[in-house]
RNA sequence: GCCCCCGUAGCCCAACCGGCAGAGGCAGUCGACUUAAAAUCGAUCGAGUGCGGGUUCGAGUCCCGUCGGGGGCACCA
């Protein structure tokens, strides 16, 4: 790029320049452990004491894969890497460096088509993300760097799992608790077993198997997702709104499998409520909440032949309105429900054309069932058949239909539903296709035309002999209705969630193995802690079994299954050797995410997964500087918002059993998250709709040409099919490091989304270079730097920069601080540029406040400054309020909001002062011609606006 | 369909509690250096804030409507 170096000046800042620099002071902080951090306690800890001002930073644990970084990926690495910068300049001590989240499936993938071994690919890759990362200057402490693939990591990762295994969730203290305590209120008779009889005179294997059914990991029989394509089950979270895999696209079938699952849902008012003590955008807290879905409702019983029609509304007020009522087509009551032959005068639309309910509901059941996730959505069109049945309200006894239709899902509330055509939209379709009664139980208002209404308004035409509704507001009529449901034992209030529990197991080879074996009995065992690790075995395949994507029929197969030697196991867990049969099943890629930044705390801790002491000193609440509720966790966590409910919901719900269970004293894992932006970049396609390279297209009169070939201009994301990626290698190749985090931090804010643009980064190259040249002789490389007495103009210009630049870094505002150093440099060089020398006093804070985004330079000056000291540990320039103000201040002077004249007056000038002066102005008084003003109006500091 | 965010010079972006629309960078133009060009340096040009209304002495900022872009949720009872 800059190969002109041989006409340049000797000394010029140029890429090559920067190189060497940069590679220089890498090493040295290398050698130096310069961002080692130290902590409280164990092999960390050093002998002196320790700052109790503390930083934490984070960043969201990157996946080390083949393909290497494009410069989108270290945005939010420097971004961190310049707050802890910053942080660590004014004294703090600063935790921040880098983990990989390892485990996962384009190793196996990659495995699975080479024979190279997960391991193999995965550690070589990590290599490789290192090499490329550290290249930037991240001022990680490379100490407390972690592979969740690391035996001693995941011994770890299987020992939390037992802990969360070894409890159960307590409803009334609304925590959990160790599952020995549970064990002991069942056998000292606090606690009921499920049938009634004494604790004693159930069998080991029956009191083993009430005791796993409150475990916080627990195995169930219950329908998950299957995908065939992936060999695996996936959880809720991972299936996308088509009813495709988040990776990979394949289709989702729903089975009944044996699985893990993870009870999440027990932690669902806590994972809610306490969003609200987190400083994290309230796009991701919205995202959480939805997510949860918790809903307040009623439940209400139905009776119907015989039978009890339990179903869930958000708006029992409307009871009265219920006209008939729908089972999702899998209710287990259908069949029992199903009449033998349509009732007299049943209407034809009704019956889908079959002769008896029994065989509409089975064709229509079937038609169902042949329909994708993606069918049921795209067509809203309501379909159904009646089922020949009738069930009471219990308000008003009087007899409605019932009908199955899939638009009521088994899966939330409880399958079926009463239905409130006047109340509810999804009802209303139905009910005026299917020619149904609709009774308004709101009053809408007179000049209501719409259908359904689901507004507030005063209850109408709900009464009966002993509860009348009518004229209440939606919230006294639902109070009112729950009492009245709860005392004549047709319901009671209730509270629904959409989150589900979380699958936890994966039929994979490259995740954690299950610290889990079965014995003669079926029943799961935990080894105890001190089998740990279950290293994953070596097995001859490493990929599970796939299927035809569409192969709902297909069972799982994991990889472990055919490690025999390994599955089979002998083992004396304290009754003798006996033969054991090892889980076949893996974690997901989700579990080693979930408490990383607990281990970055205490990495080499052998004895515990992170010293108390530790972890209260880097997570612990802190209400003197946060608040009272503060809820404790890292200081600040950048990531994209991708991860928004998978890996931040599943990370909260583990601290949080962590927390219960006494092992940290943090009740959330962060208390500040922050979302960087994308970078984006320009693709271009010729004629046919190739792709071609991006880098050798040219614009001419706002069109784009590829080789004297018009293109077409694309926006999105970068990638190799694309041809457009480019990475922070060339970056630093062709400018340094330097000027390319300093072009990264000033394109835009760290949240916003921007595209890539290589010919705009020259101009963080000048910036450095001038700075360079304000301190270097560029023929002769001697320091031109020397004591000269500032100006005041010059103090004023600098304390200004210093105080902005401050809060700017304080604020993760790196792009106006880079231009308020810019700024401050242009002055300088336009004052001092063409002197003798520059002053100290400018140039030494000007080299320290750029160090937190440019820190090869810094460093690089500072010392040729005299320095023989890193300026990592600062010092950083501190603001002279004296120098903040300006002695006179020029106030623009508005008539009616336009401006029309300027006067200058002393700083210090009363308002009186200011106004005399804006109406003796010439301009002004010519303007007024005479007249007096109608107002004026003086803005300290800003402006005067004259009224006429 | 519902909810949220964003629209400021040719481009990327500033503008604090409503107070002079411009801090910074790219590109453009002019000049210096050069035989010339690149690089570098210096100077300079540039929008009334997507559009329409409202509140206000004063609106990029607040309110209503509308258009465009991005994101989330989507038969959740």
């Amino acid at each position: 790029m800059t190969d002109g170096t041989e006409q340049a000046p000797a000394h010029r800042y140029t890429a090559e320049l920067a190189g060497r620099i940069e590679r220089r002071w890498q090493d040295y902080w290398a050698d130096h452990g310069t961002y080692h951090a130290p902590n409280p306690k164990g092999p960390l800890a050093e002998d002196t004491p320790i700052p109790s001002d503390k930083l934490f930073v984070q960043d969201m644990f990157p996946y080390p894969s083949g393909s290497g970084l494009h410069v989108g990926h270290p945005l939010g690495f420097i971004g961190t890497d310049v707050f802890a910068r910053y942080h660590r300049m004014t004294g703090r001590n600063v935790l921040h460096t880098m983990g990989f989240d390892a485990f996962g499936l384009p190793a196996e993938q990659y495995a699975a088509q080479t024979g190279t071994h997960p391991r193999t690919t995965t550690e070589a890759n990590i290599e490789r993300y290192l090499s490329q990362i550290r290249r930037l200057g991240l001022g990680h402490d490379e100490r407390r760097r972690i592979a969740t693939t690391d035996v001693e990591y995941y011994r770890w990762t299987q020992w939390i799992f037992l802990q969360i295994f070894n409890s159960f969730y307590d409803e009334k203290q609304d925590r959990a608790r160790p599952i020995a305590e549970l064990e002991r209120e069942f056998a000292e008779g606090e606690r009921e077993t499920p049938d009634g009889r004494p604790w004693a005179e159930l069998s080991g294997v029956e009191q083993r198997r009430v005791i796993d059914s409150h475990r916080l990991v627990y195995i169930s029989e219950a329908p998950v997702n299957w995908a065939p394509g992936l060999g695996t089950v996936v959880a809720n979270e991972e299936v996308t709104a088509e009813g495709l895999t988040e990776r990979g696209n394949f289709p989702v079938f729903r089975k009944n499998l044996r699985q893990w699952m993870m009870r999440i849902t027990a932690y669902a008012d806590r994972l809610l409520d306490d969003l609200d003590l987190l400083d994290w955008p309230e796009k991701v807290k919205t995202m959480q909440r939805n997510w949860i879905g918790r809903s307040r409702g009623a439940n209400v019983r139905f009776r119907a032949d015989g039978e009890t029609i339990e179903v869930f509304t958000t708006r029992p007020d409307t009871l009265f309105g219920a006209t008939y009522m729908v089972l999702a087509p899998e209710h287990p009551l259908v069949d029992r429900l199903t009449a033998a032959e349509w009732p007299e005068g049943t209407d034809e639309r009704w019956t889908g054309g079959a002769a008896t309910p029994a065989e509409a509901v089975k064709s229509y059941r079937a038609e169902a069932a042949r329909k994708s996730e993606l069918d049921r959505q795209e067509s809203r069109d309501k379909s159904g058949v009646f089922t020949g049945a009738f069930a009471t309200n219990p308000v008003n006894g009087e007899q409605i239909p019932v009908f199955i239709a899939d638009y009521v899902l088994m899966g939330y509330g409880t399958g079926a539903i009463m239905a409130v055509p006047a109340q509810d939209q999804r009802d209303w379709d139905f009910a005026t296709k299917f020619g149904l009664r609709i009774v308004r139980t709101v009053d809408p208002g007179e000049d209501f035309e719409g259908a359904a209404f689901t507004g507030e308004g005063p209850a109408i035409n709900s009464s009966n002999e002993d509860l009348s509704l009518n004229g209440m507001g939606v919230e006294d009529a639902k109070k009112a209705i729950i009492a009245w449901l709860e005392e004549k034992g047709h319901g009671e209030g209730t509270v629904q969630y959409k989150l589900r529990d979380w699958l936890f197991a994966r039929q994979r080879y490259w995740g954690e193995p299950f610290p889990i074996v079965y014995d003669e009995n079926d029943l799961p065992i935990a080894l105890p802690e001190e089998h740990l690790p279950v290293e994953l075995p070596d097995v001859p395949e490493y990929a599970p079994t796939t299927f035809d994507p569409d192969d709902a029929d297909s069972e799982p197969q994991p990889p472990l299954a055919k490690a025999t030697d390994w599955v089979e196991v002998t083992l004396d867990l304290g009754d003798g050797p006996k033969k054991y049969r090892r889980d076949t099943n893996v974690m997901p890629q989700w579990a080693g995410s979930c408490w990383y930044q607990l281990r970055y705390i205490d990495p080499d801790n052998a004895e515990r997964f992170v010293d108390p002491e530790n972890e209260r000193y880097w997570m612990g609440p802190r209400p003197a500087e946060h608040g009272v509720n503060d809820p404790g966790g890292l200081d600040l966590y950048v990531g994209g918002v991708e991860h928004a409910v998978l890996h931040l919901l599943y990370s909260r719900f583990w601290h949080k059993v962590l927390y219960d269970l006494g092992h940290v004293s943090s009740a959330e894992p962060y208390r500040r998250l922050y979302n960087q932006g994308y970078i984006q970049a320009f693709a271009y396609t010729d004629s046919r709709g190739v792709y071609v390279p991006a880098e050798d297209v040219e614009e001419r009169d706002g069109k784009y040409f590829y080789q004297g070939e018009e293109v077409t201009q694309e926006y999105g994301k970068m990638g190799k099919s694309l041809k457009n990626v480019v990475t922070p290698d060339e970056m630093s190749e062709n400018y340094g490091a330097d000027t390319f985090r300093f072009y990264e931090m000033s394109m835009g804010p760290l949240d916003d989304s921007r595209p890539w643009a290589t010919k705009d980064v020259v101009g963080s190259q000048r910036f450095l270079q001038r700075l360079w040249r304000l301190v270097v002789d560029e023929a002769t490389g001697a320091v031109r730097v020397a004591d000269i007495e500032l100006t005041d103009d010059d103090r004023r210009q600098l304390h200004k920069t210093v105080a902005g630049v401050r809060e700017d870094y304080a604020e993760l505002r790196f792009n106006t601080a880079g231009a308020k150093l810019i700024e401050l440099n242009n002055y300088v060089t336009k004052t001092y540029g063409s002197a003798e020398a520059t002053p100290r006093e400018l140039a030494e804070p000007l080299v320290l406040m750029l160090a937190p985004m440019c820190p090869h330079i810094a460093e690089e000056l500072w010392q040729r400054l005299g320095h023989p000291d890193s300026l990592v540990h600062g010092p950083f320039p501190v603001p002279d309020e004296k120098w903040l103000v300006d002695e006179t201040v020029e106030y623009p002077i508005q008539v009616n909001g336009k401006v029309r004249s300027r006067v200058t007056v002393a700083a210090d000038a009363g308002q009186d002062d200011v106004r005399a002066a804006a109406l003796a102005d010439a301009k002004i008084a010519a303007l007024l011609d005479g007249a007096e003003p109608r107002k004026v109006i003086v803005v300290p500091g800003r402006l005067v606006n004259v009224v006429r």
